[in-house]
DNA sequence: GATTGACTTGTTATCATGTAACATGAAAGG
DNA sequence: CCTTTCATGTTACATGATAACAAGTCAATC
Protein backbone atom coordinates (compact mmCIF):
# COMPACT_ATOMS: atom_id res chain seq x y z
CA UNK A 1 0.00 0.00 0.00
CA UNK A 2 3.00 2.15 -0.43
CA UNK A 3 2.43 4.79 -2.99
CA UNK A 4 6.08 5.86 -3.59
CA UNK A 5 8.04 2.48 -3.58
CA UNK A 6 11.86 2.79 -4.62
CA UNK A 7 11.86 5.64 -7.25
CA UNK A 8 14.40 3.72 -9.56
CA UNK A 9 12.46 0.37 -9.68
CA UNK A 10 8.80 2.59 -10.17
CA UNK A 11 9.72 5.40 -12.20
CA UNK A 12 5.98 6.88 -12.04
CA UNK A 13 7.17 9.51 -15.36
CA UNK A 14 4.46 11.73 -13.70
CA UNK A 15 6.40 12.46 -10.59
CA UNK A 16 9.40 14.98 -10.44
CA UNK A 17 12.80 13.08 -11.03
CA UNK A 18 16.52 13.47 -12.29
CA UNK A 19 15.49 12.64 -16.06
CA UNK A 20 19.04 12.67 -17.29
CA UNK A 21 20.18 10.09 -14.63
CA UNK A 22 16.49 8.24 -15.34
CA UNK A 23 17.48 8.91 -19.25
CA UNK A 24 21.59 7.31 -18.79
CA UNK A 25 20.22 4.74 -16.67
CA UNK A 26 17.84 3.16 -19.34
CA UNK A 27 20.89 3.63 -22.04
CA UNK A 28 23.37 1.82 -19.70
CA UNK A 29 20.68 -1.16 -19.29
CA UNK A 30 20.45 -1.03 -23.10
CA UNK A 31 23.94 -1.73 -23.48
CA UNK A 32 23.93 -4.18 -21.36
CA UNK A 33 20.86 -6.15 -22.34
CA UNK A 34 22.55 -5.81 -26.21
CA UNK A 35 25.90 -7.30 -25.26
CA UNK A 36 24.13 -10.17 -23.62
CA UNK A 37 21.65 -10.77 -26.47
CA UNK A 38 24.11 -10.19 -28.85
CA UNK A 39 22.39 -7.67 -30.60
CA UNK A 40 24.44 -4.82 -32.24
CA UNK A 41 23.88 -0.94 -30.91
CA UNK A 42 24.57 1.01 -33.65
CA UNK A 43 24.58 4.83 -34.30
CA UNK A 44 20.62 4.86 -35.50
CA UNK A 45 19.56 2.78 -32.97
CA UNK A 46 21.21 4.53 -29.60
CA UNK A 47 20.07 8.10 -31.17
CA UNK A 48 16.43 6.37 -31.67
CA UNK A 49 16.90 5.54 -28.19
CA UNK A 50 17.77 8.32 -26.72
CA UNK A 51 15.26 10.55 -28.65
CA UNK A 52 12.18 8.52 -27.54
CA UNK A 53 13.94 8.57 -24.03
CA UNK A 54 14.08 12.52 -23.50
CA UNK A 55 10.72 13.00 -22.83
CA UNK A 56 8.30 10.64 -21.24
CA UNK A 57 5.83 9.96 -24.56
CA UNK A 58 4.98 8.04 -27.01
CA UNK A 59 6.11 9.43 -30.39
CA UNK A 60 4.90 8.07 -33.91
CA UNK A 61 7.95 6.51 -36.56
CA UNK A 62 7.76 10.03 -38.42
CA UNK A 63 8.80 12.39 -35.81
CA UNK A 64 11.09 10.07 -35.03
CA UNK A 65 12.59 9.87 -38.31
CA UNK A 66 12.46 13.55 -38.80
CA UNK A 67 14.34 13.80 -35.87
CA UNK A 68 17.10 11.17 -37.04
CA UNK A 69 16.78 13.37 -40.93
CA UNK A 70 17.99 16.26 -38.97
CA UNK A 71 20.95 14.69 -37.54
CA UNK A 72 22.06 13.20 -41.17
CA UNK A 73 20.56 9.81 -40.78
CA UNK A 74 18.60 8.63 -43.64
CA UNK A 75 15.12 10.47 -44.28
CA UNK A 76 13.25 7.52 -45.65
CA UNK A 77 10.72 5.89 -43.25
CA UNK A 78 12.10 2.57 -43.17
CA UNK A 79 15.23 4.10 -41.25
CA UNK A 80 12.77 4.52 -38.41
CA UNK A 81 10.72 1.97 -38.54
CA UNK A 82 14.04 -0.66 -38.87
CA UNK A 83 15.42 0.69 -35.75
CA UNK A 84 12.07 1.40 -33.25
CA UNK A 85 11.39 -2.42 -34.53
CA UNK A 86 15.05 -3.28 -33.67
CA UNK A 87 14.36 -1.88 -29.80
CA UNK A 88 11.01 -3.16 -29.91
CA UNK A 89 12.42 -6.78 -30.44
CA UNK A 90 15.18 -6.62 -27.82
CA UNK A 91 12.84 -5.30 -25.05
CA UNK A 92 14.16 -1.65 -25.10
CA UNK A 93 10.82 0.47 -26.56
CA UNK A 94 7.18 -0.93 -26.25
CA UNK A 95 5.04 -0.11 -29.35
CA UNK A 96 1.48 0.90 -28.33
CA UNK A 97 -0.77 -0.37 -30.89
CA UNK A 98 -4.02 0.03 -31.94
CA UNK A 99 -6.20 -2.19 -34.22
CA UNK A 100 -7.84 0.10 -36.27
CA UNK A 101 -10.75 -1.65 -37.33
CA UNK A 102 -14.50 -1.91 -36.01
CA UNK A 103 -16.77 -4.00 -34.90
CA UNK A 104 -20.70 -4.05 -34.06
CA UNK A 105 -21.24 -3.45 -30.51
CA UNK A 106 -23.16 -7.37 -29.07
CA UNK A 107 -24.03 -5.40 -25.55
CA UNK A 108 -25.46 -2.06 -26.40
CA UNK A 109 -27.31 -0.68 -23.53
CA UNK A 110 -25.26 -2.34 -20.66
CA UNK A 111 -22.96 -0.47 -18.72
CA UNK A 112 -19.43 -0.43 -20.70
CA UNK A 113 -15.87 -1.99 -19.92
CA UNK A 114 -15.60 -4.26 -22.26
CA UNK A 115 -12.48 -6.10 -23.03
CA UNK A 116 -11.61 -7.86 -26.36
CA UNK A 117 -10.08 -11.35 -27.59
CA UNK A 118 -9.10 -11.37 -30.16
CA UNK A 119 -8.37 -14.26 -31.87
CA UNK A 120 -4.98 -15.15 -34.28
CA UNK A 121 -6.09 -17.68 -36.36
CA UNK A 122 -9.21 -17.21 -37.05
CA UNK A 123 -9.94 -13.33 -36.37
CA UNK A 124 -13.18 -13.92 -34.39
CA UNK A 125 -13.36 -11.13 -31.80
CA UNK A 126 -15.20 -11.68 -28.31
CA UNK A 127 -16.64 -8.71 -26.48
CA UNK A 128 -16.48 -9.30 -22.59
CA UNK A 129 -17.92 -7.43 -20.30
CA UNK A 130 -15.01 -7.10 -17.89
CA UNK A 131 -15.30 -4.62 -15.00
CA UNK A 132 -13.10 -6.70 -12.93
CA UNK A 133 -10.09 -5.80 -15.21
CA UNK A 134 -11.52 -1.98 -15.50
CA UNK A 135 -11.37 -1.45 -11.54
CA UNK A 136 -7.84 -3.34 -11.01
CA UNK A 137 -6.60 -0.75 -13.43
CA UNK A 138 -7.89 1.92 -11.84
CA UNK A 139 -6.77 1.24 -8.74
CA UNK A 140 -3.27 0.98 -9.73
CA UNK A 141 -3.40 3.93 -11.89
CA UNK A 142 -4.99 5.84 -8.49
CA UNK A 143 -1.83 4.86 -6.80
CA UNK A 144 0.05 7.03 -9.32
CA UNK A 145 -2.64 9.72 -9.19
CA UNK A 146 -3.74 8.90 -12.62
CA UNK A 147 -7.48 9.63 -13.35
CA UNK A 148 -8.80 6.87 -15.96
CA UNK A 149 -11.53 7.94 -18.05
CA UNK A 150 -11.38 5.40 -21.10
CA UNK A 151 -9.32 2.28 -20.87
CA UNK A 152 -8.32 0.17 -23.97
CA UNK A 153 -7.89 -3.59 -23.14
CA UNK A 154 -7.03 -6.34 -26.36
CA UNK A 155 -5.97 -9.83 -25.81
CA UNK A 156 -4.51 -11.73 -28.72
CA UNK A 157 -4.10 -15.09 -28.53
CA UNK A 158 -6.20 -18.34 -29.05
CA UNK A 159 -9.73 -19.22 -29.13
CA UNK A 160 -10.91 -22.40 -27.73
CA UNK A 161 -12.08 -23.56 -31.56
CA UNK A 162 -8.55 -22.96 -32.54
CA UNK A 163 -6.77 -24.06 -30.18
CA UNK A 164 -8.84 -27.36 -30.31
CA UNK A 165 -7.65 -27.93 -33.90
CA UNK A 166 -4.92 -25.85 -35.00
CA UNK A 167 -4.49 -26.09 -38.47
CA UNK B 1 -18.66 -20.01 -12.12
CA UNK B 2 -20.69 -20.52 -14.78
CA UNK B 3 -18.51 -21.01 -17.55
CA UNK B 4 -22.38 -20.62 -19.63
CA UNK B 5 -24.61 -18.19 -18.73
CA UNK B 6 -27.24 -16.88 -20.11
CA UNK B 7 -26.55 -16.77 -24.36
CA UNK B 8 -28.30 -14.23 -24.63
CA UNK B 9 -26.37 -11.63 -22.47
CA UNK B 10 -23.30 -13.29 -22.71
CA UNK B 11 -23.03 -13.69 -26.50
CA UNK B 12 -19.69 -15.65 -26.31
CA UNK B 13 -18.93 -15.42 -29.98
CA UNK B 14 -16.53 -18.02 -30.00
CA UNK B 15 -19.48 -20.89 -29.00
CA UNK B 16 -21.79 -22.12 -31.74
CA UNK B 17 -25.34 -20.15 -31.85
CA UNK B 18 -28.30 -19.19 -34.15
CA UNK B 19 -26.05 -15.99 -35.83
CA UNK B 20 -29.08 -15.15 -37.62
CA UNK B 21 -31.01 -14.63 -34.53
CA UNK B 22 -28.43 -12.71 -33.16
CA UNK B 23 -27.58 -10.31 -36.06
CA UNK B 24 -32.04 -9.64 -35.73
CA UNK B 25 -31.75 -8.63 -32.04
CA UNK B 26 -28.61 -6.58 -32.32
CA UNK B 27 -30.24 -4.48 -35.00
CA UNK B 28 -33.27 -4.59 -33.22
CA UNK B 29 -31.99 -2.86 -30.18
CA UNK B 30 -30.26 -0.49 -32.42
CA UNK B 31 -33.24 0.68 -33.78
CA UNK B 32 -34.81 1.21 -30.37
CA UNK B 33 -31.17 2.84 -29.00
CA UNK B 34 -31.48 5.23 -32.08
CA UNK B 35 -34.99 6.51 -31.13
CA UNK B 36 -34.50 6.92 -28.13
CA UNK B 37 -31.38 9.16 -28.59
CA UNK B 38 -32.48 10.77 -31.35
CA UNK B 39 -30.14 9.54 -33.88
CA UNK B 40 -31.33 8.62 -37.26
CA UNK B 41 -30.46 5.25 -38.95
CA UNK B 42 -30.06 5.84 -42.26
CA UNK B 43 -29.45 3.39 -45.21
CA UNK B 44 -25.83 3.71 -45.31
CA UNK B 45 -25.51 3.13 -41.31
CA UNK B 46 -27.69 0.63 -41.18
CA UNK B 47 -25.98 -1.19 -43.95
CA UNK B 48 -22.70 -0.32 -42.84
CA UNK B 49 -24.17 -1.65 -38.97
CA UNK B 50 -25.33 -4.98 -40.56
CA UNK B 51 -21.65 -5.57 -42.56
CA UNK B 52 -19.95 -5.67 -38.97
CA UNK B 53 -22.78 -7.60 -37.96
CA UNK B 54 -22.32 -10.09 -40.40
CA UNK B 55 -19.19 -11.58 -38.39
CA UNK B 56 -17.68 -11.79 -35.35
CA UNK B 57 -14.49 -10.03 -36.52
CA UNK B 58 -12.77 -6.56 -36.61
CA UNK B 59 -13.20 -5.11 -40.07
CA UNK B 60 -10.92 -2.53 -41.27
CA UNK B 61 -12.91 0.89 -42.58
CA UNK B 62 -11.14 0.80 -46.08
CA UNK B 63 -13.09 -3.39 -46.00
CA UNK B 64 -16.48 -2.02 -44.86
CA UNK B 65 -16.05 1.15 -47.68
CA UNK B 66 -15.70 -1.41 -49.99
CA UNK B 67 -18.82 -3.53 -49.27
CA UNK B 68 -20.54 0.17 -49.27
CA UNK B 69 -19.23 0.85 -52.83
CA UNK B 70 -19.73 -2.47 -54.17
CA UNK B 71 -23.94 -1.92 -53.28
CA UNK B 72 -24.03 2.02 -54.31
CA UNK B 73 -23.01 3.67 -51.81
CA UNK B 74 -20.12 6.11 -51.87
CA UNK B 75 -16.84 4.97 -52.55
CA UNK B 76 -14.94 7.56 -51.07
CA UNK B 77 -13.50 6.57 -47.25
CA UNK B 78 -15.21 9.56 -45.51
CA UNK B 79 -18.41 7.36 -46.03
CA UNK B 80 -17.32 4.77 -44.28
CA UNK B 81 -15.79 7.01 -41.19
CA UNK B 82 -18.34 8.69 -41.15
CA UNK B 83 -21.23 5.95 -40.72
CA UNK B 84 -18.78 4.14 -38.32
CA UNK B 85 -18.18 6.89 -36.22
CA UNK B 86 -21.83 7.39 -35.98
CA UNK B 87 -22.09 3.78 -34.62
CA UNK B 88 -19.40 4.35 -32.37
CA UNK B 89 -20.76 7.47 -30.76
CA UNK B 90 -24.16 6.09 -30.45
CA UNK B 91 -22.73 3.04 -28.64
CA UNK B 92 -23.49 0.62 -31.80
CA UNK B 93 -19.86 -0.45 -32.25
CA UNK B 94 -16.54 -0.40 -30.84
CA UNK B 95 -13.48 1.57 -32.23
CA UNK B 96 -10.87 -1.35 -31.67
CA UNK B 97 -8.15 1.30 -30.78
CA UNK B 98 -4.26 1.41 -30.75
CA UNK B 99 -2.23 4.31 -30.66
CA UNK B 100 0.85 3.21 -33.36
CA UNK B 101 3.65 4.71 -31.56
CA UNK B 102 6.78 4.11 -29.79
CA UNK B 103 7.79 4.83 -26.78
CA UNK B 104 10.98 4.03 -24.46
CA UNK B 105 10.94 1.01 -22.10
CA UNK B 106 11.47 2.09 -18.79
CA UNK B 107 11.72 -1.57 -16.93
CA UNK B 108 13.42 -3.32 -19.20
CA UNK B 109 14.25 -6.91 -17.88
CA UNK B 110 11.54 -7.13 -15.28
CA UNK B 111 8.97 -9.47 -16.68
CA UNK B 112 6.81 -7.83 -18.54
CA UNK B 113 2.88 -7.45 -17.82
CA UNK B 114 2.85 -3.37 -18.51
CA UNK B 115 -0.41 -0.87 -18.92
CA UNK B 116 -0.01 2.34 -20.33
CA UNK B 117 -1.59 5.59 -18.82
CA UNK B 118 -1.93 8.29 -21.67
CA UNK B 119 -2.54 11.86 -20.41
CA UNK B 120 -5.13 13.57 -22.72
CA UNK B 121 -3.62 16.92 -21.77
CA UNK B 122 0.31 16.91 -22.18
CA UNK B 123 0.68 13.38 -23.71
CA UNK B 124 2.77 12.02 -21.17
CA UNK B 125 2.85 8.27 -20.44
CA UNK B 126 3.49 5.88 -17.78
CA UNK B 127 4.38 2.72 -18.10
CA UNK B 128 3.14 0.31 -15.19
CA UNK B 129 3.81 -2.80 -14.42
CA UNK B 130 0.51 -4.14 -13.83
CA UNK B 131 0.20 -8.22 -13.15
CA UNK B 132 -3.36 -7.91 -11.32
CA UNK B 133 -4.31 -6.06 -14.20
CA UNK B 134 -3.33 -9.31 -16.58
CA UNK B 135 -3.82 -11.73 -14.51
CA UNK B 136 -7.87 -10.46 -13.97
CA UNK B 137 -7.91 -10.30 -17.49
CA UNK B 138 -6.80 -13.88 -18.18
CA UNK B 139 -8.96 -15.47 -15.57
CA UNK B 140 -11.75 -13.61 -17.36
CA UNK B 141 -11.07 -14.89 -20.95
CA UNK B 142 -10.25 -18.50 -19.17
CA UNK B 143 -13.67 -18.70 -18.50
CA UNK B 144 -14.77 -18.43 -22.14
CA UNK B 145 -12.11 -20.94 -23.28
CA UNK B 146 -9.57 -18.76 -24.63
CA UNK B 147 -5.90 -19.04 -24.29
CA UNK B 148 -4.35 -14.61 -23.75
CA UNK B 149 -1.30 -14.94 -25.51
CA UNK B 150 -0.57 -11.02 -25.13
CA UNK B 151 -2.62 -8.41 -23.84
CA UNK B 152 -2.35 -4.45 -24.61
CA UNK B 153 -3.88 -2.06 -21.68
CA UNK B 154 -3.94 1.36 -22.44
CA UNK B 155 -5.65 4.04 -20.37
CA UNK B 156 -6.51 7.57 -21.51
CA UNK B 157 -7.03 10.21 -18.48
CA UNK B 158 -5.63 13.16 -16.67
CA UNK B 159 -1.95 12.42 -15.07
CA UNK B 160 -1.19 14.35 -11.64
CA UNK B 161 0.00 17.45 -12.97
CA UNK B 162 -2.80 18.14 -15.60
CA UNK B 163 -5.73 17.30 -13.05
CA UNK B 164 -4.20 19.75 -10.70
CA UNK B 165 -3.89 22.43 -12.74
CA UNK B 166 -6.39 22.11 -15.53
CA UNK B 167 -5.24 24.54 -18.91
C1' DG C 1 45.29 -9.18 -46.33
C1' DA C 2 41.71 -10.85 -49.47
C1' DT C 3 37.24 -13.10 -49.51
C1' DT C 4 33.09 -14.49 -47.82
C1' DG C 5 28.74 -13.99 -45.54
C1' DA C 6 25.75 -11.80 -42.32
C1' DC C 7 24.00 -7.73 -41.10
C1' DT C 8 23.00 -2.68 -41.54
C1' DT C 9 21.86 1.26 -43.94
C1' DG C 10 20.00 3.72 -47.62
C1' DT C 11 16.98 4.31 -51.66
C1' DT C 12 12.51 4.20 -54.62
C1' DA C 13 8.04 3.08 -54.89
C1' DT C 14 3.75 1.88 -53.19
C1' DC C 15 0.08 0.71 -50.14
C1' DA C 16 -3.02 1.48 -46.05
C1' DT C 17 -5.27 4.44 -42.88
C1' DG C 18 -7.48 8.66 -41.67
C1' DT C 19 -9.12 13.58 -42.05
C1' DA C 20 -10.05 18.50 -43.71
C1' DA C 21 -12.76 21.25 -46.52
C1' DC C 22 -16.25 22.09 -49.46
C1' DA C 23 -20.62 21.31 -52.44
C1' DT C 24 -24.97 19.18 -52.90
C1' DG C 25 -29.18 17.06 -51.26
C1' DA C 26 -32.85 15.53 -48.19
C1' DA C 27 -35.85 16.32 -44.00
C1' DA C 28 -37.92 18.52 -39.93
C1' DG C 29 -40.03 22.68 -38.16
C1' DG C 30 -41.64 27.27 -38.39
C1' DC D 1 -42.65 27.76 -48.73
C1' DC D 2 -38.49 28.73 -46.56
C1' DT D 3 -34.95 28.05 -43.32
C1' DT D 4 -32.10 25.37 -40.61
C1' DT D 5 -30.03 21.26 -39.79
C1' DC D 6 -28.07 17.24 -40.82
C1' DA D 7 -26.49 13.57 -44.37
C1' DT D 8 -24.13 12.39 -48.24
C1' DG D 9 -20.88 12.88 -51.68
C1' DT D 10 -16.68 14.70 -53.67
C1' DT D 11 -11.42 16.15 -54.09
C1' DA D 12 -7.34 16.46 -52.02
C1' DC D 13 -4.18 15.55 -48.67
C1' DA D 14 -1.84 13.97 -44.23
C1' DT D 15 -0.11 10.21 -41.82
C1' DG D 16 1.39 5.48 -41.02
C1' DA D 17 3.68 1.32 -42.84
C1' DT D 18 6.04 -2.01 -45.92
C1' DA D 19 8.15 -4.37 -50.11
C1' DA D 20 12.05 -4.76 -52.86
C1' DC D 21 16.45 -3.69 -54.16
C1' DA D 22 21.41 -1.55 -54.04
C1' DA D 23 25.29 -0.50 -51.53
C1' DG D 24 28.19 -0.25 -47.44
C1' DT D 25 30.25 -2.21 -43.06
C1' DC D 26 32.29 -5.53 -40.25
C1' DA D 27 34.07 -9.76 -38.36
C1' DA D 28 35.82 -14.16 -39.23
C1' DT D 29 38.10 -17.14 -41.73
C1' DC D 30 41.25 -18.92 -45.45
Amino acid sequence: MNARPDPDQATPAFAAHDHRACEARALDEAEGRLARQGGRMTPVRRRTLEILLESHRAMGAYEVLDRLAAEGFGRQPPVAYRALDFLVEHGLAHRLQRLNAFAACLHPGQDHAPAFLICRACDTLAELPAPPVHAALSDLAAETGFAVERATIEAVGLCPACAGAPA
